[in-house]
DNA sequence: CATGAATGAGAGTTCATTCAT
DNA sequence: GATGAATGAACTCTCATTCAT
C-alpha cells in the first residue's frame, strides 16, 4: 500500500522541483485514498444498519463527518459507492474462504470452503443484498401477517405435487419435506443467479443445471434396486 | 323508497324494484371489479417494466388512465396493490403447476411439477421479484461492464477451492464446474429463502438442509467404492 | 312542527289533485328534514370526536349511512353544515340556561344563569370550538413538552409585573395570583370575542369594558381607606 | 489543510488560517441566521394573512423566494416553524410589557402592564391565534351575514337572564349590559385558557376562579347596604 | 477540497366537490 | 334523491445532485 518507493541512495542534497511535486502528488493521493476509505466505511455501516434503500447520501456524509457535497469529490454517484462496497465485500468473502480452506484438501477442503462461503452470507445478509442488488433487504413489508400466511400457503401448494411424488417414490415423510424445500431453494437460487447474470460467469446453462439437479433428486428418491 | 305505484295487474315478466336494485348492485360490483383489475393490470405492467420501487402511484394511475386519487377508491395503499399482485401471481403459479402434473404420478409427476415451477419464474423474472420482495434498486447503471466482470471474477475466485476439491475427489472437469455452480445456486437459494422467511413455512432448518446438500454432493463426487 | 293545518270540514269525498300534491310535497319536506337532521347528528358526532378539522365529508357521510355525494342534496358545502351545527348548539345552550334559571330571580338567577352558561361550554369544549370557529380544538400539537413549558414561562413572565403590582397594593400572595390569572382570562376572553365579532352584538366597546375591569380590579386591590 | 505557504516574513496584521476559518464560520452562521429570519418573516406574513392552517410550506417558501425543500435546511418541520414563531411572538410581548412598566410601581404599574398586555394582542390578533392555537378554519364564508346575526341573537338570548337579574339587583341599564358582556368575555377567556392548558401554569382551578368572579360581580351589583 | 444551501423532481396520500348514472 | 367513481389540487416531506463560495 505504501506507494513511495524507498529511495535507495538518498541524495543528501535538495530534491529537484520535479521530485518534490511527484512526492506531493503521491501524498495527496494517499490522503485521498484514506478519505475515500473513510467514506466507504461510513457507507458500509449505514447500509448494514439501514439497508440499501434506507441509506441516503446525507446519512453517509454525516457518518463520515462530511457534508453531502464532499462525497462527490471521491465518488461520482451513489451507485459508484455501491460498486466500491460490493468489491470490498467480495474481498472479505475471499479472505474468509481462503482462511477456511488453508491447509486442507479433498473432501475436507470442499466442506470447509462451501461452509465458509455459506456462512459468510448467512451471518451478514447485507452482503447478500449488496451482491445481488437487493433492495429493502428482502423483508415482507406492508403485508399483513395474515395475508402473508395465506400467500405462503399458496406458494407451498404449488410445491405439494412434488412432495407427494417424492413420497410415492418411496421417500419417508421427513425426507420428502426436506427434499422439497431443497428443491425450492435450488430453483430460487438458480433463478436469482440467472437473472442477475451471475450464472454466466460459469458458462453454464441454467436449464442444464436444473435438469442435472432433478436427475440427482430422482436418483436419491428411487434408490438402486439391486 | 319504491316510487313505482303498484301495478294492479303485475305482468309476470316485470321485475320487482328489489330485483332491479339487486341487478344494479351486481352490475356495479362487476364494473368495479373490472376497473380494479384494470388498475392491477396497469400496476403489473409498471412493476414489470420499472421494477417494484421504480413504480409510483402516479405511474400506475397514468397507465390505467386515471388520476392518482382515483386509485384509492380501489386500494387503500400502494402496498395493498403489491399484495394483490402477489396473490394473483401465486394463483397463476399454481395453475401452471396443476396443469403440468395433471394425469401424472411418481417420477413423471416430480419432474413435471418441478419443471413447471421452475419454468414459471424462469419465464417471468418479475414474478420472482414479486414473490421474494426483490427490489432491484441499483443494478448495472453504476457498475461498468468492466467492473462487473472484475467482481464476477472475484466471486468465482471464492468458489475455486471447492471446484478444485471436487477435481481432487476425482470429478471430471466439466462436472466439477457444474457442481460448483449448482452449489453456489443452492447456497444463494437457501439464503434468500431464509432471509425472506419462506423457509419457515417448511419448518426446516437452513443449516440442516445445507449439511444435507453437502453430504449428497460429497457422495456424488466420491462414488461408492463397493 | 306539524305543518299540515287541520282541515276544519274534512270533505268525505276524495281530495282534489291540488290537495294531494300539496300533501305529498309536505311529506317529502318532512322526510327531507328528517334526513337532514340525521346528517347533522352524524356531523356533530364526528366533530365532537375528531375535531372540526379532523372531520371529512366522507366521515360524515359514512356515519350518516350515506355516500359523500348525498350530503350535497341537503347542504351546499361543508361550511353550511358547520353553520347548521352551530345554530343547533346555541339552541341547546339556551335550553340549558332556561332550565337553570326557571323559577329563580335576583342573585339566584344571576348565579344560576351564569353557571349554566359556563358549565355548558365547560363540559363540551367542542361547542366552544363551534361557537368561535376554533380549529384543532385548541390543543398544543407538535410542540415538545419542553418547548411548551418554556413558552408558558415567557407568557407568565409577561404577567408578572401585574402580579407584583397587586402585591405592592397590599394583596395577599394567593389573591394576587388568582387575580392575575383572572386578568389574563378576561383579556383573552375580550379579545376572542372582539376578533370573532361577538362583542359587537352587545354594542360595547372592548376598550371601555377592559378599562372598567381594570378599575374594579384596582378597587379590589386597594380597599376603601375609611 | 493550510494551503498558503508559510510567509517567511509574517506581517503582523495578517490573520492566521484559524482566524480566517473562524471568521468564515461566523459569517456563515450569521448568513444562516439571516436566512432563517427571512423564512420566519415569510411564515409570519403568511400566517397573519392566511391563518395558521391556510398556510402551506409551499406558500412560505414562495414568499421567502425559495423552493419548498429549501425550508427544511432551516426547520425540520412545519411545527417547528410554528414553535419558533410563537417563541418570537412571546418575546415581543414581553418587550412591550417591560417597556410599558419601566419606572412605574403600584397602581400605575398594574394599569400600564395590563394595558400593554391587552394592547399587544388587541393590535395584532394573529399573535393571539399563535399563542392559543386558534386555527380559524371556517369563519364567515359559510355563514351568511343574516345567519350570523341570527346566531348572535341566540347567543345573546342565553345571557339575557343574567342581564335581567342584574337589573333586578338594582343595576342601571347600561351597567347591566356592560357587566353581562364582561361576564361573557370572562367565561370564554377562562375556558380558552382552560382548554389550552394555559391556566395550569398558574396552578389555579378554573371553577374557583369563576366562583370568585361571580362573587365580585354580585357584590358590584348589590352594593353594601351599610 | 469542502461546504452547505438550494434545486427540482417526485414520493404517497387526502380532500371537498362534481356529475353521469 | 342517492350513488360512488373521479377529479384536480393540495398536502408535507425526502432525495441525489449541483455549485458558488
Amino acid at each position: 500500500m505504501a506507494k513511495r518507493p524507498p529511495s535507495p541512495v538518498a541524495a543528501p542534497v535538495a530534491e529537484s522541483a520535479a521530485e518534490r511535486q511527484a512526492r506531493r502528488r503521491e501524498r495527496q493521493r494517499t490522503v485521498a485514498d484514506v478519505r475515500r476509505a473513510l467514506m466507504l466505511d461510513a457507507a458500509r455501516a449505514a447500509f448494514f444498519e439501514l439497508g440499501l434503500e434506507g441509506t441516503s447520501m446525507r446519512e453517509i456524509a454525516k457518518r463520515a463527518g462530511y457534508t453531502p457535497g464532499a462525497i462527490y469529490s471521491y465518488f461520482t454517484s451513489k451507485e459508484e459507492i455501491y460498486g466500491a462496497l460490493l468489491g470490498e465485500s467480495l474481498e472479505r468473502l475471499n479472505a474468509a474462504v481462503a482462511a477456511a480452506v488453508a491447509g486442507t484438501a479433498g473432501e475436507q477442503c470442499l466442506r470447509a470452503g462451501a461452509l465458509a462461503f455459506y456462512g459468510f452470507y448467512r451471518e451478514q445478509p447485507r452482503d447478500l443484498d449488496l451482491g445481488f442488488y437487493l433492495f429493502r433487504g428482502m423483508q415482507p413489508r406492508g403485508l399483513t401477517p395474515e395475508l402473508n400466511r395465506r400467500l405462503n400457503t399458496r406458494l407451498r401448494d404449488a410445491l405439494s405435487p412434488c412432495e407427494e411424488a417424492l413420497r410415492q417414490l418411496g421417500m419417508g415423510e421427513a425426507d420428502a419435506v426436506a427434499e422439497t424445500t431443497a428443491l425450492f431453494a435450488h430453483i430460487v437460487g438458480l433463478l436469482v443467479l440467472s437473472h442477475t447474470g451471475r450464472i454466466r460467469m460459469f458458462r453454464q446453462s441454467t436449464h442444464a443445471l436444473f435438469a442435472r439437479y432433478l436427475d440427482a433428486l430422482v436418483a436419491r428418491a428411487r434408490p438402486p434396486v439391486l
